[in-house]
RNA sequence: CGGGGUGUAGCGCAGUCCGGUUAGCGCAUCUGGUUUGGGACCAGAGGGUCCCAGGUUCGAAUCCUGGUACCCCGACCA
């Protein structure tokens, strides 16, 4: 296999093809023969898997369904929200026929022209559209609110330039679609589902994120208001990793989806959607790896405990292999997800580099020495610290030492991401922060789109978003000099 | 869509400028043996429409024309 991952360096311009590569040889994903789309390997989608099945106990544990809809949109349910259409019209695949047939000129198979379809079908690139025009039918009276629904889909987004599981042309996510009977209940829900968010980052991915308001410039194309989750990557850059959206009336109105309320009056239904993607795996990598591969947090690693086998001969590896399921056994007792290799055409030093690529948490080795002495060499592959410890207790410590190893990724993330946080208060500052040392700059703005499309420009720099929590600060705008109330949060992003 | 780069064995590449035996190297694979506390070694074997099409030539991986795919940078991107 002989994998040796480039040279990190931070904030360079090579730490996307370091992160490619990295992605690649950890046996995530790879780039499929479709163009812009990829494929997600067995160990990748494992850990895809977990975050579907965690994320999906939150959401039912805060009352929501299951549900699907169709992956295909008419043409005509895309145009009935007037800025929704605008921010998806550029990226939408459109199914225009139904039907292949035999090249009569004998040059393989060729769309049949007289399958033409008479409305062009969407593929979906969020649902929002295709569910409100379902609601419609679904919706009387207050007493069929709230509704609450998420869908668990594949969507299609024909972007330009695409890179591996932060901005694929197709991406697995999920999409929640609710509806209420007022403003106050929807609005309590896109900050619940935000918060949602919020917890799983960083309870669960040892991600810290800042929770925010986007600026209009940056909200989502039909929302009066896009709450965020804004996490930084080691080089530097903001990765918004989740987001939850107030949609007002905006989507009823355009499906005509009213309710009688309790007066008999109708009313138009509030609305909110929200939703993660598998970008959430390029956060998870691209927050933690190192030179010598991913670093998974213990929640969410497919393999949480590996244990390699060191001998010489059938009888030493018997032996071994006895010690090493009964300690498997143990493990496995605690619900702990552990793998002895004891395959034997690799050796112990292939197998330890082979586990640091793919980001296992905790690895047991165990040899001659380890048998006699009762001792077993355990390595943490958050510190790439070993230590041999004793056989007695094993199962109980390493269940302790998941927990520490978490919790460390995690403040190991928080500390760095603190230290990123820069406050400047004039606009030679705010260059130089940007241009040598990156991440987010809290700064003021005076909350105009023109100046944060100014800055844009002048930088590449954009506002990630207003904090949920930003303090009421007066100050002057470090583009115009204009006043402003509290300070947001800047920085160049994915 | 602009700028740059690359398509040669499963992977990574050399060879291309300056055309010339049977297209080569490393890794991986298979066989046999020795090994095994940080990416093993020896011996042998298998594996190729040199991205595609056309052209020039006695002869093309190499030169010419056209096409195509992928990567990086930009533009673009709730």
């Amino acid at each position: 296999m002989a994998v040796e991952l480039k040279d990190l360096t931070k904030s360079e311009d090579n730490y996307s093809q370091w992160y490619n590569d990295l992605v690649v040889k950890a046996g995530l994903a790879e780039n499929s023969a479709v163009r812009g789309c990829m494929v997600i390997k067995p160990y990748g989608y494992a850990i895809w898997e977990k975050m579907h099945e965690v994320l999906d106990g939150m959401f039912k544990a805060t009352g929501h369904q299951n549900a699907y809809f169709p992956l295909f949109i008419p043409k005509s349910f895309f145009s009935r929200e007037a800025s929704h259409v605008e921010g998806f019209a550029k990226e939408c695949a459109v199914v225009t026929h139904y039907r292949l047939k035999n090249d009569p000129e004998g040059k393989g198979i060729v769309v049949d022209p007289e399958a033409r379809l008479e409305e062009e079908l969407i593929v979906r690139p969020t649902s929002e559209t295709i569910i409100w025009n379902t609601y419609k039918n679904w919706i009387t009276s207050y007493r069929d609110l709230p509704i609450l629904c998420n869908q668990w889909a594949n969507v299609v987004r024909w972007e330009m330039r695409t890179r591996l599981f932060l901005r694929t042309a197709e991406f697995l996510w999920q999409e929640g679609h609710t509806a209420h009977e007022t403003k106050e209940e929807a609005i309590e829900e896109a900050t619940k589902m935000i918060n949602v968010y919020k917890q799983f980052a960083e309870e669960w991915m040892c991600v810290p994120v800042v929770v925010g308001h986007k600026s209009p410039n940056e909200r989502f194309a039909g929302a009066e208001d896009t709450l965020t989750i804004e996490a930084l990557m080691q080089d530097g850059k903001a990765l918004q990793s989740g987001t939850s959206h107030f949609l007002g009336q905006n989507f009823a109105k355009a499906f005509d989806v009213k309710y009688a309320n309790r007066e008999g009056k109708l009313e138009y239904v509030w609305a909110t959607s929200w939703g993660v993607s598998t970008r959430l795996m390029g956060a998870l990598i691209m927050a933690h790896s190192d030179n010598n591969g991913l670093v998974l947090p213990p929640k969410l690693a497919p393999i949480q405990v590996v244990i390699v086998p060191i001998y010489k001969g059938e009888e030493q590896l018997a032996a071994a292999r006895a010690k090493m399921n009964e300690i498997a056994d143990g493990l496995k007792a605690l619900g702990i997800r552990v793998k002895v290799d004891d395959r034997d055409n690799l050796r112990p030093g292939f197998k330890f580099a082979e586990y640091e690529l793919k980001g296992v948490p905790v690895r047991l080795a165990l040899g001659q020495r380890d048998l006699q002495n009762g001792t077993i060499e355990l390595a943490r592959r958050d510190t790439l610290t070993k230590e041999t410890v004793s056989q007695e207790g094993i199962v109980e410590h390493i269940a302790a030492l998941l927990d520490e190893i978490q919790a460390n990724i995690f403040k190991k993330a928080l500390d760095y991401r603190n230290s990123m946080i820069t406050k400047v208060d004039t606009w030679d500052e705010f260059v130089e922060v940007l241009n040598n040392k990156g991440g987010f700059i809290s700064a003021h703005w005076d909350g105009t789109p023109e100046t944060e499309q100014a800055i844009k420009d002048a930088t590449k720099a954009t506002i990630r978003c207003i904090p949920i929590d930003a303090e009421p600060e007066e100050g002057k705008c470090i583009f115009t000099g204009k006043p402003s109330h509290c300070r947001v949060l800047f920085a160049k992003s994915y």
